[in-house]
RNA sequence: GCUCGCGUAGCUCAGUCGGUAGAGCGCAUCCUUGGUAAGGAUGAGGUCACCGGUUCGAUCCCGGUCGCGAGCUCCA
């Protein structure tokens, strides 16, 4: 039996060998790191019998697949513990996930985090009893007859076609159902915590029975173990949802209600440069500006369609204005593009006239599921920066081209964010043709090729009104959020009845695109907080320079500096509290504003100032007005993302 | 929306096995006029989320409501 290794080199095998034999055949070392292997492409225990040619690659502690390997090992682990400690507790499912693993168990009552703890140090013995993972192959009577107390478990047995392998990996005490691969023993298993415990629906579905899930992380060195759980830390002191108070950028009060944002001055201030700079970038686009009501008649979205569909999703009706008949209903806004199209339809279009392109930074209403509701992240009163073009299929590249070349200016450049971009395609129930389909496809994909961008392909993932562009950015501390997305639709053009005239003098009708570039203004100032931990780059502070008098002698001269420093645009503060200098400055510091100018007798005298910068703790520099005006002048205007 | 947990001063949190509460920060006043991350003193501030029940008595026990959190689900 031939065994083809990654360097082309071939090996001669007894039929039956294992890839650890093969590994042991290489070496000591590359035994020793040996988890799994990957055979003919697929991964493999490092013990299961290979019985053909083959082409064979040994997965070692560091290979991505081997983590995903030892995590779902670990929740294998996990379901042994458990089920020592919690005998008769259900089965469901333990699959390994981005940085660690779950599994979901049917329990009288939840998890508490002392039975974390139990649980965790329970696994702990069973990692270093060093049992091994044994895999058998069963047939359907075996499996059912050995779950037979597990109805999750005999669930999904029953769903495993005819011509699918069955197969249980047995670790000690404990046998589950399972695909594998696994690690060859549980004493591999050696860097992993458990995390947290949650309700999970069995499979996902509301209306099934709720299971209790625990979540866990594991890796293959206690470095990257200490790593990951610095980095949630990490995670957690940029929670935008106290640095958001810490900073006093907003708050969400019970008396106005969940997921709705009271932006205060220092949010205002970042939210309203947002916006500005979606909105000039709109203007210099070609984009036309547009206002629209926050309430219309409930009719418009039934012309729209959203009605029914979407009337869980929006604030319930109210009833008519005074004077007009009562079956007239009312409904706050939960998007624009109904509006927009009816600016369109105002006027009789030409072909000449496209393609139309209508911006809008709007305040609409969604009545999100109250579980849902997640600091800024996730609200119902959500400003989207909104923009619709109506034009021919012939203009969707270059319009599409537009948009990207937004998101390129807008994201990436102005916030250093990497971008990953994913196209989804027609969904099986769609709207439209094959053939408009396939034009509005490669379309997307034309205008992505042509901007040099590298995509992943979502197939069937696309609304059924016309397939879109889904962009997600990565933050500093490598977390992906969901980003601007551009969507076609040939939906709603129908349903207003769109049309323009055409060369041939006969009515066409035209394609939306609708397009957000931050998406809500909302979601992402929450993510620029969480990437920026609170400490904006000087265009976006709230506040740019703090002036500090060092002592009341300089109140004066401090006051001066302000007024210039305003006139020259900038957003300052005079901090001449009767506080220590010490205490002052420990205060700019926290809230992070990115330019302190202190005002001692010698500024004072010379027309200078001391400047700290934000972050850099004791260093300061001795300048000119003049100077500190050219400097952070020159990073405002180019938007610098330090300090 | 569902499951579980939580809700004490503006903020972060102690505490009360049922007898109406405490710290630090912040705030106010006074002293200190300070050269780069907390100078000192005094003081004000709480129907212990809300409604109902049990009890001689509830912030504490029970039920409901609202809100928050972790998830599930969904999405910008």
């Amino acid at each position: 039996m031939r065994v083809t290794l990654p360097d082309g080199s071939v090996r001669e095998v007894a039929a039956g060998s294992t890839a650890r034999a093969v590994a042991e055949g290489i070496g000591a070392g590359l035994l020793r790191a040996a988890v799994a292997a990957k055979v003919d492409g697929a991964v493999w225990d490092l013990d299961r019998p290979i019985e053909r040619d083959v082409s064979l690659a040994i997965l070692t502690d560091r290979d991505a697949e081997a983590l995903e390997v030892l995590r779902h090992s670990a929740a294998h682990v996990l379901a042994t513990a458990v089920r020592e400690l919690f005998p008769g507790a259900g089965i469901g499912f333990g699959p390994p996930i981005e940085d660690g693993f779950y599994y979901d168990f049917d329990v009288p009552r939840p998890f508490l985090p002392e039975d974390l703890e139990q649980i965790e140090a329970r696994m702990g013995e069973v990692a270093r009893a060093d049992y091994p993972f044994v895999r058998e192959v069963v047939d359907r009577a075996a499996a059912n007859r050995r779950f037979a107390d597990d109805p999750l478990k005999l669930e999904r047995i029953g769903e495993l076609g005819d011509d699918e392998t069955i197969t249980v990996y047995t670790d000690g005490p404990f046998t589950d159902l399972c695909r594998g691969p696994h690690i060859p023993r549980t004493g591999r298993l050696k860097h992993f915590k458990l995390l947290h415990a949650a309700g999970a629906y069995w499979r996902g579905d509301e209306k099934r029975q709720m299971l209790q899930r625990i979540y866990g992380t594991a890796w293959f060195r206690k470095e990257d173990l200490d790593a990951y759980l610095h980095r949630l830390e990490e995670a957690r002191k940029r929670d935008h949802r106290i640095l958001g108070r810490q900073l006093d950028l907003y708050s969400i009060s019970d008396v106005v209600g969940p997921g709705l944002v009271l932006w205060h001055p220092r949010g205002a201030m970042i939210r309203w440069l947002l916006s500005r700079a979606v909105e000039d970038d709109n203007v210099a686009s070609g984009y036309d500006l547009v206002y629209t009501p926050n309430v219309t008649k409930e009719e418009l979205f039934r012309i729209s369609g959203h009605l029914p569909l979407y009337a869980a999703n929006q604030y319930p009706a109210m009833s008519a204005g005074a004077g007009e008949a009562e079956d007239v209903r009312y409904r706050v806004k939960p998007m624009n593009c109904p509006m927009h199209a009816l600016i369109y339809k105002s006027q009789q279009r030409s072909y000449r006239d496209l393609p139309i392109r209508l911006s809008e930074v709007a305040n609409v209403y969604r009545n999100e599921k109250s579980g849902t509701l997640h600091g800024l992240l996730r609200v119902r009163g959500l400003s989207m920066d909104d923009a619709h073009t109506f034009c021919t299929m012939d203009q969707i590249e270059d319009e599409i081209f537009l948009c990207l070349d937004q998101v390129d200016r807008l994201v990436r450049t102005t916030f250093g964010f990497e971008l990953d971009f994913e196209v989804s395609t027609r969904p099986e129930e769609r709207l439209g043709g094959d053939e408009i389909w396939d034009r509005a496809e490669a379309t997307l994909e034309q205008a992505l090729d042509r901007k040099g961008i590298e995509y992943r392909i979502d197939e069937g993932g696309g609304a059924f009104y016309g397939p879109k562009i889904d962009i997600k950015f990565r933050d500093a501390i490598g977390r992906v959020w969901q980003g601007p997305t551009i969507q076609l639709d040939f939906n709603l053009p129908e349903r207003f009845e769109l049309e323009f005239t055409g060369p041939d003098n006969r009515p066409h009708r035209p394609v939306m695109i609708h397009r957000a570039i931050y998406g809500t203004l909302e979601r992402f100032t929450g993510n620029l907080i969480e990437h920026f931990a609170g400490a904006f780059p000087v265009w976006l502070a709230p506040e740019q320079v703090r002036v500090i008098p060092i002592s009341d002698a300089q109140a004066g001269a401090a006051r001066d500096l302000a007024r210039r420093l305003k006139a020259a645009g900038l957003r300052v503060h005079v901090d001449d509290r009767t506080e220590t200098l010490n205490y002052r400055i420990r205060e700019g510091e926290m809230q992070k504003v990115p330019y302190m100018a202190v005002i001692g007798q010698r500024e004072a005298e010379s027309g200078c100032l001391a400047l700290r910068v934000r972050g850099a703790g004791k260093k300061q520099e001795i300048m000119s007005v003049e100077a500190f005006l050219e400097r952070i002048g020159a990073e405002v205007r180019s938007k610098a993302l330090s300090p």
